[in-house]
DNA sequence: TCAAAATGTTTGGTGTACCAAACTCGCAAA
DNA sequence: TTTGCGAGTTTGGTACACCAAACATTTTGA
């Protein structure tokens, strides 16, 4: 029933506001959807069909919208990747909130399974790694900002990253 | 003259694909930007149309494709985008060479300027802090390949960072 | 209860991007 | 010089994604 090809990433983006909204009331409406993502209310008509021919929603003309179990299996992967990315922008590449945002929803399309897991391999070691960690963050800020590393701080930086971990594993 | 609205994804593609062919041979050909692009020769006549009314190549039918200056410009901003992701996705995450390539592919149209300025600079870091560089990006291959963090080697990686970096600014 | 208001749908139309197939042009070999 | 083939173009058609405005239904509040 109803092929496994993959979706647009217009479908992509409907299943995904079906999804957030469903969080906030138990089911999604036309209007909120239109509004979630920007189009008028006689569009998103013509896409709920698409997506229930597919089997990703339950719905009907002036019906409840719901997401299917195989929607909402597949929303839930595309809010994942979408909160994988802003992680990353935000906490790794230090971007603005409103930016970071507005990125990890186009990036959200793009990026599949091997670089996904990737990327969360990259935020865990980050987080991780007693030579990373959010004061290597810090530094990079700094590096953004000043443009240039700060060769006289290294020292002391190294030290306190080694002192750090001793304290920590004694 | 031409108006700089947004181009497209797909018209970004053109122009990236006679940039390219244009450093291979004088001029692009509309045969091969169509197999660059995997589309049917017909698609390019049209494409090449838009591209010609923008101001960004010169063309008129069955003349010679170059770019023009403004359109060198942007095609080269692509290109530069495309080798700012590619580098990160090879050189940061250890991305395969295919994989990181296609991703960069549909990226590039994607990441807007603030984001890839800090993703350079972010490459750069990596580059010259001492607590970064190719040994931690090692250490996040070995962590991806084992899933976790080997804390017994952090105190011999810890010191071997501190003699490195004093050994090289004594 | 019963009309507005709000919400949802339909219709007709736009722009982009593509394909397949027919057609045209230009060059190179016979 | 002509012709035939490869490269380029045109034509007619599809699919997607959208809008504006007319229309239908549902909800609501007086």
């Amino acid at each position: 029933m109803t092929k496994k090809k993959a979706l647009t990433e217009s479908m992509e983006d409907y299943l995904e506001a079906i999804w957030l909204l469903e969080r906030v009331h138990d089911a999604a409406r036309a209007k909120d959807i239109a509004e979630h993502l920007g189009v008028q209310r006689g569009t998103v008509t013509g896409a709920l069909k698409g997506l229930e021919e597919k089997g990703l929603i339950n719905y009907a003309p002036y019906s409840h919208i719901t997401l299917t179990p195989k929607g909402a299996e597949i929303a839930g992967e595309i809010n994942r990747r979408h909160k994988v990315i802003l992680n990353f922008l935000t906490e790794v590449l230090r971007i603005a909130p409103e930016t970071a945002e507005a990125t990890a929803c186009r990036m959200e399309h793009v990026v599949e399974g091997t670089v996904l897991d990737r990327l969360v391999c990259f935020i865990d070691f980050v987080h991780q790694c007693p030579r990373a960690g959010n004061d290597l963050l810090r530094s990079f800020t700094n590096y953004c900002e000043s443009g240039r590393l700060d060769w006289d701080q290294c020292q002391t930086c190294l030290d306190d990253c080694r002192d750090r971990f001793q304290s920590q594993h004694p």
